[in-house]
DNA sequence: CGTGTACTTGAATTACATCAAATGATGTGG
DNA sequence: CCACATCATTTGATGTAATTCAAGTACACG
């Protein structure tokens, strides 16, 4: 079981024309004039691996720009069981939802450390209304998210364990000279695959001794892309 | 198997204006003087059960609002298997991907009779440069989608076959004197629950023989909606 | 270096899938 | 209107995959 922690600086506020990662984030159709429109602070959140971003049901005043690492949103059902339904990363945003001025729909959690921008949702709105160039970016967010939450219960929660787990490592694979992945706890790999960590947990050794992943070190592992888009169609 | 007719009548041009509906679809806030920038036919569809309305990777001109009966969104895998990830009903929009010139990412089929508006691309973009008025309506549409995209992964994708069943009742339910639910075919339920057609079937039969349903008729159900909440727990 | 947490592995059990056959519903043409 | 063809559903028997419960081991952290 994981303990939740409580680890959330706040590093200062923004300045978002000169933010490094622009052409990511929402804001990457702004002009100079439009940022005159915001009155209220955009703040850099730091969120320590394991921290709380903001909870289900929780009343909702932000959106946050993922900057760097990876959040988990998760779900809880009324009997204590919980799913985990979408990761962010850089230039994904949080609690869309907010901007609908509804209570947040999951427990937004860094699997990470974590950096944000904590952006009102009146900035947003005010935003909205003096200028049209934040729209497309917002738009964009809810499609992708969208599409990505299709996936996820297409790819990720079909077919056997072993399928599934195969199309998870192919689903977080950074390409490179050797395509590698770095993984997270097997609870959470469970969470996402609908399977028990134990389950998890087999099926991922199963995949090392069969040479389709190889453990670098802890929770990095070198994956053999072929062999897992085979076991993927199972 | 399910095969797929192409049985689709095209009821004549629409007149939005008049539209007996109109507080439930995306037009609900335009004006009188918005609908004159409307260019391009909005044809009133007709399908019969079972026909396809737009295929997966299909090239798309156009979104779809569903005026009546149940349309659902299929996905395929690379391995030919399929999952069923969202339901539309009255007032609901398929197809919004087609809004940003990409292909339709699922397969949208009647599952009953249904009637659609289909809204040419280019309305919603002209429309939108002309007046403010589509975007709440189209924004909501969105935020709509996604939430029934993770509830469907959280409540329909998780835990016992049993329990998964209940839950799909519970999400179909039509209150009124009684609570009815009508059902279709198990393999949908299949595809919908991620189950073989065979357990569905024989879930469905056991919750029978537990009296927390009783067939009215062929498809048609009464459900106790009480039993099905604590079954839904499992 | 010890302690707590996460991961792994084993054995028993259960739930679901698979294959096969029988029954039931629906529609069609004679 | 009935007989037959077709397709969906139900049910059974069997196999397999995943969960559960229970140790044991590795690993990170103070």
């Amino acid at each position: 079981m994981e303990r939740q922690k409580i680890e959330v600086a706040w590093s200062g506020q923004s300045n978002c024309r000169k933010c490094g990662i622009r052409e990511l984030v929402l804001f990457v159709d702004l002009k100079e004039e439009d940022f005159l429109h915001i009155h209220m602070p955009i703040h850099d959140m730091h969120y320590e691996k394991g921290s709380l971003i903001y909870p289900q049901g929780g009343e909702s005043g932000a959106v946050f720009t993922i900057r760097s690492g990876v959040v988990k949103l998760v779900q809880y059902l009324p009997n204590g069981r919980h799913r985990i339904v979408r990761l962010l990363r850089q230039g994904d945003v949080a609690g869309l939802e907010a901007l609908f001025g509804q209570a947040y729909e999951h427990t937004a959690i860094a699997l990470q450390s974590v950096l944000t921008c904590r952006i009102p949702c009146e900035v947003v709105h005010r935003l909205n209304r003096e200028t049209p160039r934040l729209l497309n970016p917002l738009m964009e967010r809810w499609r992708r998210s969208l599409h990505r939450a299709d996936e996820w219960l297409t790819t990720l929660s079909t077919g056997s364990a072993r399928a599934r787990v195969a199309r998870l490592f192919l689903h977080l694979l950074d390409e490179g000279p050797h395509p590698t992945c770095h993984l997270f706890s097997r609870e959470d790999v469970g969470a996402i695959l609908g399977l028990t960590t134990e389950t998890s947990s087999r099926v991922i050794a199963e995949l090392k001794r069969g040479k389709a992943l190889t453990e670098l070190k802890t929770n990095l592992f070198r994956c053999d892309r072929e062999r897992l888009e085979e076991i993927s169609l199972d």
